[in-house]
DNA sequence: CAGTACAAGGAAAGGGCTTTCCTTGTAACC
DNA sequence: GGTTACAAGGAAAGCCCTTTCCTTGTACTG
């Protein structure tokens, strides 16, 4: 690759006057220089090398943002919205799949640290291991002592800012919707028990089981993967411990539509039969049939809010945003049948 | 941050053993003194520059991907069968989205060989622009001048090794199953004209429309946005000019599941009353009612062979390599309903 | 006991860039 | 004409690491 150093030399001119005609320094340069230099990059087909550029100077332009899976509809607008947000305020954003393994998580702190990033997003749920949330939040103390910027979504105890997705506050709103309809034979469609959204959203549909003065019994809730073929196989668990459900309430969309799947192979129409409901509101949640009653988080402003929290300047204490969840009604969700 | 010098003075030592401690390097270093710099290691959190190593080493290690936007379930499914094979010859991926912007795409070519990558994907559809095609040529052909590794997806005319779905041959199948199945009036949800996967797929669709002594006006061929709505807004207009349509060929399964949703909207019955078939096999097309009779494309499996091929030794001339599609047959084509 | 071999650690030279501080040359001033 | 001021360009230090090449000291060998 040519350099700084070839540029110049064909250029016949220093390597600080590449480096400022390049860079688009304030200070003047001749004209004609200019031009020669400028040929030179075209001729040797010139690009700054980007990591020595990076030690050279000094402020920080890329910001790592942690997820469970991008390809996961969730992040996926996660992602976006913190992108546009990015590249507004001209940051580059390197992302990472943790696929829901704490270690990968750890690790990828520490790669965004060797990396120099500005800021460091956590996107993903949370865990319910104490060791794992204290190494995690050593590491991300020992960045921030350094200048590093932190934010999380949905994180309770982490160091740095966070904008908080009302989980509790949703599941509580569709609960009710449930019991409300007179639904008595509820069960739940839940992701793993140590990710703190599910023990948030479980937290909400127990409020609202309280309220109707029903209850949530542990056998009518089936814990399983955070996709579509868990929320199948935790359906059939369910369905085969209680034929008489008459709603699944799942955890989100996707264990939803796996949901909607095993209930159409065994001849179960929803709502008249079953009632299904998930959280999120994916954007496929609209085309699947029945059309999915869900409850909406605002998921691309989340993670505008959360860069952007990462990127203002330097604030004393952590701040916390919340973010309404409303329920969005469409066709999946119906009264049990009489009888 | 703490710097390799700061770790070297705590632990009393010199840089150079610190940096063969820290890198496991073979040379032996005695128990003594290993102990304490990994005391000092920790007591800093030291962390080493990673650009600072990349301009040390001489080896790169890291790949990018350019993709029109990885939320995108076929982008999605290209990139985890890419990551797969980058982990496991330890190589980080950078992702770029395009969004579809040839000058983003030009721009992220320039950005990847600023960060030094080891080898550059590109796994979106190509353009029918010359002009573009011969910049992005350039870039690359300069890149691979001084030792990068390229290799693409599906597209024709550039420089490196390709893999190569049978987007023809493909089309080509499930306009056959559409037009042995005794349809004659068949609209085409396209996407967008200067894609060359629209192209590709339209070319199959000829081929099968010929075999059949039919043709496909251009009338019938409606051009929008690859996604969702982009299908709904072509089925739209497809209707509007023809109402007698008794089939909807979408080149991809998001335009399918835009068209899925116009149909049923306007009270007409898949495939009942009119077939719609999609194009990629993504997930969610099983789980759409009714489930989307489409083509398979193997994309994990043509994600991971497009960074072996760049990973592989240098090769003489570029390696094209060809993945077959299939279709998969589900509920949404039926012969047109009699009369 | 002189000489060799090797083990263990350090010094220092890069790697490619930015940026501060200097030098040089010319124009402007009194 | 001598001084000052500034414009334009260059020299060189520094960013943080890796790695080659040295140095030193110890353990062996004959």
């Amino acid at each position: 690759m040519a350099t700084l150093a070839d540029v110049a030399r064909r250029a016949g001119v220093s390597a600080a006057t590449v480096s400022r005609i390049v860079n688009g320094s304030p200070k003047i340069v001749s004209e004609e220089l200019r031009e020669r230099v400028l040929r030179a990059v075209q001729e040797l087909q010139y690009v700054p090398n980007a990591h020595a550029q990076l030690l050279a100077r000094s402020h920080r332009t890329t910001v790592g943002v942690i997820v469970h899976d991008v390809s996961d509809p969730y992040f996926a607008e996660i992602t976006r919205g913190l992108q546009r947000v990015a590249s507004e305020q001209g940051r580059l954003v390197i992302i990472c799949n943790s696929y829901r393994d704490p270690d990968r998580e750890l690790e990828y702190v520490e790669l965004l640290r060797a990396q120099q990033v500005e800021a460091i997003i956590l996107a993903g749920s949370g865990y319910h291991d104490p060791g794992f949330t204290k190494s995690l939040n050593a590491k991300l103390s020992a960045y921030m002592a350094t200048g590093g910027r932190v934010s999380v979504v949905g994180r309770h105890k982490l160091a740095g800012d966070a904008v908080m997705p009302a989980n509790e506050e949703g599941a509580y709103l569709i609960g009710r919707e449930i019991f409300a309809a007179g639904h008595r034979h509820v069960g739940v469609v839940a992701a793993p028990k140590q990710l703190t959204t599910t023990t948030d959203r479980l937290a909400g549909l127990r409020r609202a089981a309280r309220e109707y003065r029903r209850t949530l019994p542990a056998r009518r809730i089936e814990y399983a993967e955070f996709d579509r073929d868990g929320g199948a196989a935790a359906t059939e668990a369910l369905l085969d411990a209680d034929p008489r459900l008459t709603a699944i309430i799942a955890l989100n969309d996707s264990m939803a539509i796996g949901a909607l799947a095993v209930l159409r192979d065994r001849g179960l129409a929803v709502p008249k039969d079953v009632t299904v409901v998930g959280f999120d509101d994916m954007p496929i949640a609209r085309d699947v049939t029945p059309a999915l009653t869900t409850v909406r988080l605002p998921l691309v402003e989340i993670g505008a809010r959360a860069i952007a929290l990462a990127l203002e300047a330097q604030h004393p204490n952590p701040r916390v945003e919340e973010v309404e969840a409303t329920v969005v009604h469409r066709e999946s969700l119906a009264p049990p049948r009489a009888g």
